[in-house]
DNA sequence: GTGTATATCTCGGGG
DNA sequence: CCCCGAGGTATACAC
């Protein structure tokens, strides 16, 4: 990984134009060719500009060009250079994460009734013609339903859910198919849209979900 | 600024939990206190781990502990530090974009005409009780017509604009309204979506729609 | 502050 | 390869 601090500017001509007055900014150049500059007060996350790998980087005297097989370019003319400085990081592992939407889906799926009582899972991933249910299940009184899962339940998780609806009660095996739309927490605009739509609405805690989860582990 | 590269390991708890072992990696501190993380191979754009501010430092003998008041935390345990420099890098300007869809709402706004023979805008940002539709026109027979604009056209823009038609329809001034998705480009699942809820869709020329403008201006 | 829509979104998975 | 869905999404903007 390369370092330079510098006073530049840029310009990007790819999926949009931008550009970047003269100022003092951190260009940061990985092993694999992906550059990202980044400013001491535009947030941690995203940078001014970047451009992902493959690209090819040619640097002449004060000026930088970078280009990527779409087409997009990047060219950086450096006014002064105030430091310049290559490390070795070598491979990293990346990282392990805990308490997103699949573990969450892991934790319903192994108990569905924590969603509604009597309710057994068929199938997750259960496929429509436009994408995948989160579970399709059987209700106590042996009707289909379809459950979709969110960490965070808005309109657009409830359009998805109808999306679905609408396909699979096209087909006779599984009509009439309800919906029940299952997050941590549901916005208020997502309950009437559901409530519109004769979605049930059920939220779910994350962590009396994994408390239940370990006892059981306990007991085996 | 300050860049720190050193062999660490840290711990994200908050929104989820995350684990990165052990590794050589940079840590940038920007002068607002943000921290971000970065690896020599996992692109340009994500922080392997990040913490946007405002957020409290505490930083001891090998280990840096940073809270914010949503109660996330990141703990970094630092093995080795391989090097630690700051630079005062001053405000940035920030960056002056073009292309974006705001400004294919300007120029579609400009020239309704160029979507549909005919198309007379009534307003931009015509409001509904669920948000503002991007143009409100009349078409050559006079009839409403609700425009949604996207510079790429997937399926949650047909959703986006069934519901304001839902909506726009429920006024007697109005009805009917037909909608017309206008984009860029436009996936091919969206296009099947909008055929069946009856939306027209188009895709425009950005570039073309700028050469229009530019040529209107050079007249006056 | 909440909710909604955009992003050069990025990133991963499946057909 | 494109499309879709998720993200600790972040970010801007309206209510």
């Amino acid at each position: 990984m390369r370092l330079v601090v510098a006073i530049c500017s840029m310009d990007y001509k790819g999926r949009l134009q931008a550009h970047l007055p003269n100022a003092n900014r951190l260009i940061m150049v990985k092993a694999d060719g992906c550059v990202a500059i980044h400013a001491d007060n535009r947030g941690a996350y995203k940078p001014l500009m970047w451009m992902n790998a493959p690209n090819r980087l040619v640097e002449t005297e004060n000026t930088w060009v970078i280009s990527n097989p779409k087409g997009e370019q990047l060219v950086i003319t450096i006014e002064e250079t105030i430091s310049d400085t290559s490390f070795d990081l070598g491979d990293d592992p990346g990282l392990q994460k805990d308490g997103v939407e699949a573990h969450l889906q892991v934790l319903l799926a192994d108990y569905p009734a924590s969603i509604e009582e009597g309710l057994s899972l068929t199938r997750r991933e259960y496929p429509t013609d436009i994408g995948p249910v989160d579970m399709l299940c059987r209700d106590i009184e042996n009707q289909a339903v379809a459950v979709e899962i969110k960490r965070r339940g808005g309109i657009d998780g409830v359009e998805q859910l109808t999306r679905y609806l609408d396909f699979l009660n096209r087909d006779p095996k599984l009509r009439p198919v309800r919906g029940i739309f299952v997050a941590q927490e549901i916005t208020p605009q997502a309950k009437v849209l559901a409530q519109d739509r004769e979605i049930r609405c059920v939220e779910v805690d994350y962590e009396e979900l994994q408390g239940i989860e370990s006892s059981v582990l306990r007991l085996f």
